[in-house]
RNA sequence: GCGCCUUUAGCUCAGUCGGUAGAGCAGCGGACUUUUAAUCCGUUGGUCCCGGGUUCGAGUCCCGGAGGGCGCACCA
């Protein structure tokens, strides 16, 4: 099991062991601890003590909590020690005299690593640090691994992705940036539900995947004995739905792509999707808005902004917004003609010096992406986008060429997708028949009709619209992260052979 | 898929022109009753990612491969 091992490191687990042993023969066997009675953390305990000055200290007052044994500093008869539990650091203070010989003897055995409970009470030290002066403890398990450099913490990514326990455990900023995604996920879900949504699980597991353009993973159920599709959307479920008549319905869910990975792109991540019925874009428009800025000040302590890298980015409402073909014309100066037409757009495409693009719709992703996102730094609306690109969107009153859509772009990243919902059966019948066509020209990325969906359509769903955020970005944005997988806890990662 | 970078002790990193493999931390032994990267003395520890090649001699140069990171392409 260890074959692989090094002989340092098989000497450094050897000496881990037989201080476990020691423990077992002097205080009783740390695995064997079922629980041991916490009643406060490492935070709480600084708030409520933190009045107290040097010297002072509050010995009729005991308290226990646990957590796991970080720097131990032995200076004979006494040992401060640090101990982590999930809100922080607590320094505690071990005297020979007053546990005895046999108890002080047994920290002998107590490393870096270890979890352990403690129970005492609070002072504060000659250096002024508020300190645990440790009246009894037990230990609770024992690392046989070493940690990582106490001072320089594990630096190697791809040990820190394999081994996330490890990393979460020696780097705080990593535990900071993930408990962050709790408290963004929880306050956006708290956000909606105040609006009267109701959240719902819809299946992972399609016979068709659709809702967006992606390859799909494929799988194969035995008790069917069919294949399978991992979903790429929740999209057209969730749309289900607003036909049954829920009206107010997300899902925060995971989705699948197979495409590729780099530091915007990891094969399954999250996302968040959300339809009103008797709502239009604008209405969502300005949800999504109310959204953002209330996340902002969420993480920035009621602030309008966020550092981004080396750049401040103000979320003031109201946020920009450009319309899509006036922002290609304005950074490009290309024009509506030759954008909606495939030849135009062929056209551009070759002039930006790109390969050629499959389809019309394809083409026209090109060149927004290099004409216009790269000047999307603050928070903007692009609005209007054209109907080609948007199979699933109402049309525009009055200019059937494009949509009632947006997408919110923020530092050069995508964060929403959101439109009115087409809800006429035989628009959508006509435009999952144009997608047939584009696949066939081999745009592999769009998927298969899913036909039940257009006859979900004929029962009649109301007016309605949808949003689409992807929630890892979003946590990017407002960690100010550069990697997706510095908020996805398990990226993916090649198996080792 | 293509390009660039990277892989040396458990961890973090040096290693010059091709000439006996280094440091700090951790570990081990010792000293120390308010330290906090504790300090001080002593000390163990190596498949230099893997496989070939050149050479009297390779961590170092060449070829091939693997893992990872970053760009590009693709996508969200």
């Amino acid at each position: 099991m260890h074959e692989d091992l090094g002989k340092t490191e098989a000497a450094l687990i050897a000496a881990r062991r037989e201080s476990l042993a020691a423990l077992r023969s002097t205080c009783g066997d740390p695995f064997a601890q079922t629980r041991y009675a916490v009643e406060t953390t490492a935070k709480e305990l600084h708030a409520s003590y933190g009045v107290l000055d040097v010297g002072q200290s509050a010995q009729s007052e005991r308290w226990s909590l646990a957590g796991r044994l970080m720097s131990k500093r032995t200076m004979g008869k006494t040992i401060f020690a640090d101990v982590h539990d999930r809100t922080g650091r607590l320094q505690v203070y071990i005297r020979k005299d007053e546990l005895g010989d046999e108890r002080f003897a047994v920290w002998d055995h107590l490393e870096r690593g270890d979890v352990v409970g403690v129970t005492g009470y609070m002072f504060r030290s000659k250096k002024g640090d508020l300190t645990l002066h440790l009246v009894d403890f037990a230990p609770l398990a024992k690392a046989l691994y070493p940690l990582p450099d106490k001072w320089h913490g594990l630096q190697d990514v791809e040990k820190r992705y394999r081994q996330r326990y490890v990393d979460l455990i020696v780097n705080d900023d990593v535990r900071d940036a993930m408990i962050a995604r709790s408290r963004i996920i929880s306050e956006m879900r708290r956000f909606i539900d105040a609006n009267g949504f109701f959240e719902v699980e819809t299946p992972t597991l399609l016979h068709v995947a659709g809702g967006a353009s992606a390859r799909p993973f494929l799988t194969h159920v035995n008790a069917l004995d069919q294949q399978m599709q991992l979903r790429i959307a929740t999209e057209l479920n969730l749309k289900r739905l607003i036909v049954g008549g829920l009206e107010r319905v997300y899902e925060i869910g995971r989705i699948f792509r197979n495409e590729g990975i780099d530091t915007t792109h990891n094969p399954e991540f999250t996302m968040l999707e959300l339809y009103a019925a008797f709502w239009d874009v604008h209405d969502m428009m300005d949800f999504n808005e109310a959204l953002i800025h209330h996340l902002v000040g969420a993480v920035s302590g009621e602030r309008e902004e966020l550092r981004v890298g080396e750049r401040t980015i103000s979320f003031k409402r109201p946020f920009a917004r450009v319309a899509y073909l006036d922002g290609i014309a304005r950074h490009g100066g290309y024009t509506r003609e030759q954008l909606l037409s495939p030849g135009g757009a062929a056209a551009i495409v070759a002039e930006l010096g790109l390969p050629p693009s499959p389809t019309h719709g394809h083409a026209l992703d090109k060149i927004f992406e290099h004409v216009l996102e790269p000047h999307l730094i603050e928070p903007t609306f692009v609005v209007d986008y054209p109907t080609l690109i948007s199979p699933l969107a109402k049309r525009k009153a009055g200019d059937p060429e494009l949509v009632d859509r947006y997408e919110l772009f923020c530092a050069n990243m995508e964060i929403s997708n959101a439109f009115t919902e087409l809800n006429d059966p035989d628009d959508q019948r006509e435009r999952f028949e144009q997608q047939v066509r584009e696949r066939a020209k081999g745009d592999e990325e769009i998927p298969e009709p899913d036909w039940d969906f257009v006859r979900a359509l004929e029962y009649g769903m109301p007016p309605t619209a949808g949003i689409g955020i992807g929630v890892d970005r979003l946590v990017m944005l407002l960690t100010g992260k550069q990697s997706i997988r510095d908020v996805i806890l398990f990226p993916l990662q090649r198996q080792h052979g």
